[in-house]
DNA sequence: TTCGTATTTAAGAATTATTATTATTTAGAG
DNA sequence: CTCTAAATAATAATAATTCTTAAATACGAA
């Protein structure tokens, strides 16, 4: 993975993205997450190590990542927009008692997707991207 | 479909909810359209008939169709929330060029979808709901 | 390495969607 | 028809996000 400063410096260059402090530890910090962090958790997120940085900085270059494909939007129902660090097509699992969004591998269920929709396909409407979203609660494991 | 006065008015009854002619108006609104429309869409849209009708009655009466099931909400990653007069569940289509969003029939790939997570499930994940959106373009029909 | 310049940033003001407040109006039970 | 709890219009308040601007910074060129 593309994590340490180097790597995320080198991401930066090859797009022609100034690499700035302040973007590689917004960057850095969102891939830290396991799951799918807001603008406000981020900049929270950032606060010992970086202190000096603008929410209004995280909010441009959380922009700037979706813009050049290093992360993509997520939304709920409610309240604020969430931020993924993949941009590959993947399925998302919304916890309703933590209101958390995680990530959800399963290629069987995508496969079986996309082929149906190959054949298929929509009459008149040209399928950019398939969003799976998975909505539930994770169940509580009970310890003995 | 229940779509007349009378019949919204009986809707309302029946779940308790006091008929007023701002809600009628909204629910009526809300039904008519062919795409999802946001909170503004519909007030916008009820200037002519009803020209009186609040913005903030709208929000809230939105708000009680969804508490009531009859109605649900629909976001996008941009911009705010629009409202669906199903609450069953179905596909949705994202139009990147209309910003429109529409309902999608496919009861083939819903089947699909909720067969192949019946049996396989997800480990440790309760499933309530399953949303399947696809983003992409409604093609242009080209006229001769 | 130092300089020059275009870009980025911090700070906070502005904007926009949505929600809350409150005085007034209204639906519908009796 | 009256009464009362609930709903509404008007508008203030809030919260997420974007914009503005002066100061700071990255980085190519010398």
């Amino acid at each position: 993975m593309n994590t340490t400063l180097a790597d995320i410096k080198d991401n930066f260059k090859e797009l022609g993205i100034k690499s700035t402090l302040p973007r590689v530890v917004i960057y850095q910090a969102l891939m830290k997450f396991t799951h799918h962090p807001s603008a406000e958790e981020i900049h929270i997120g950032i606060q010992k190590k970086y202190p000096g940085v603008s929410l209004a900085t995280v909010y441009k270059t959380l922009d700037l990542l979706v813009q050049n494909n290093l992360a993509s939007k997520v939304v709920t129902d409610e309240d604020k927009v969430r931020y993924d660090p993949r941009t590959d097509q993947h399925i998302h699992l919304y916890c309703k008692k933590t209101n958390k969004i995680v990530d959800h591998e399963d290629a069987g269920l995508e496969k079986l997707i996309a082929d149906y929709l190959n054949l298929k396909g929509i009459p008149g409407f040209d399928i950019h991207q398939i969003q799976v979203n998975i909505k539930g609660e994770l169940k509580t494991i009970i310890k003995k």
